[in-house]
DNA sequence: CGCTACTCCTGCGCGC
DNA sequence: TGCGCGCAGGAGTAGC
């Protein structure tokens, strides 16, 4: 399940071993890993030919691939970029082309030849939430809580434009995202998986984050002290820097690999599927919490009885 | 305009 | 043993 340290991983493996070289052919296996890209396969494939890679870039958990056509002057500003959305279960994986063909493939790029790389930029979906897409880059107002108005305008993808900032950003602006959990009138969960509000945090780095800042999930963001909300921040901070820095070591191996990184998740979740089990930091304390699991919002919630209470108010 | 419910998918694990 | 169902969930969108 990639959340922001999962595709920051993917973005650095992106980065390192596809950017500067040029797509030679694109073959879609699966046009519903294509959908959101308006024209169709066809159109897909034509408008990859021959475009070179310049960057990996991500806002959130939208990741894009900014492309040089095979006409443009060579210091042009991008125009166009792949567009990548993992979903529950994408991997961009890099390999030779003779590597075996996952069960899951969905879409093949041929990659310009480079010394030490191997040939091939994969997309394997099992669940197909995910998906590509070639999107017209343009200027955005940079909306969102945590951003600040920067010069020059950045370029994205209009389908990412609604992003905020993710807590890692050196852009997130913690005060901002404070006056705007105050200015609503919801759950804190609701809000924290608002990508709008703030961006990366999934079911599971929600809870972990939650746990960290012993808050209940249905705590109303307009009762929320300031010091709440930074412990809150830095906790989202902290479970993102230790996947970060767990996936990260995973990459070595000429894989850009979304599953690399889910070590971190059997090992080191505090909260998160450990339903029934005692609280760590409780029992580190000599007190008895459990951890619960609860519906919501049509998931799951996991939080300890004990030291994370329901508050008064709540708003589920 | 803001929130909720539904939808897109597949595989797995459980109960009967 | 096999089948069917519930669950897992990011995010866009329809609808109230």
């Amino acid at each position: 399940m990639p959340e922001l340290p999962e595709v920051e991983v993917v973005r650095r493996g992106l980065a390192s071993w596809v950017a500067g070289r040029t797509v030679e052919d694109a073959q879609v296996l699966d046009p519903r890993s294509v959908r959101r890209h308006a024209l169709g396969p066809e159109d897909f494939r034509g408008q990859l030919e021959g475009a070179t890679v310049l960057d990996a870039v991500r806002r959130g958990k939208y990741l894009w691939l900014p492309l040089a056509g095979p006409a443009d002057p060579p210091d042009a500003a991008p125009h166009t970029a792949l567009l990548a959305h993992l979903g529950m279960s994408g991997q961009l994986l890099v390999e030779d082309p003779g590597q075996p063909l996952e069960k899951h493939l969905k879409v093949r790029l041929s990659l310009s030849e480079a010394p030490g790389m191997p040939g091939e930029l994969r997309f394997v979906d099992q669940r197909i939430f995910g998906g590509l897409a070639v999107v017209p880059l343009v200027p955005t107002h940079d909306g969102g809580a945590g951003g600040r108005s920067e010069s020059p305008r950045p370029l994205i993808p209009a389908e990412a434009a609604h992003i905020g900032r993710d807590p890692l950003d050196p852009l997130f602006d913690p005060a901002a995202f404070h006056a705007s959990l105050r200015s609503r009138r919801t759950g804190i969960k609701r809000a924290l998986l608002d990508q709008r509000l703030v961006s990366g945090i999934g079911n599971i780095y929600a809870d972990e984050a939650l746990w960290g800042a012993r808050l209940h999930y249905a705590r109303p963001t307009d009762t929320l002290r300031r010091s709440e909300t930074a412990r809150l921040v830095e906790a989202v901070r902290a479970v993102m820097e230790r996947a970060l820095a767990a996936g990260g070591t995973s990459f070595d191996s000429l894989y850009v690999n979304v599953n690399g990184a889910s070590g971190y998740f059997s090992r080191s979740l505090d909260a998160y599927g450990r339903s029934g089990r005692p609280c760590r930091r409780c029992a580190a304390e000599g007190d008895v919490g459990v951890v619960v699991r609860e519906p919501f919002m049509g998931r799951s919630s996991y939080r300890c009885t004990r030291c994370q209470p329901v508050p008064r108010n709540a708003r589920w």
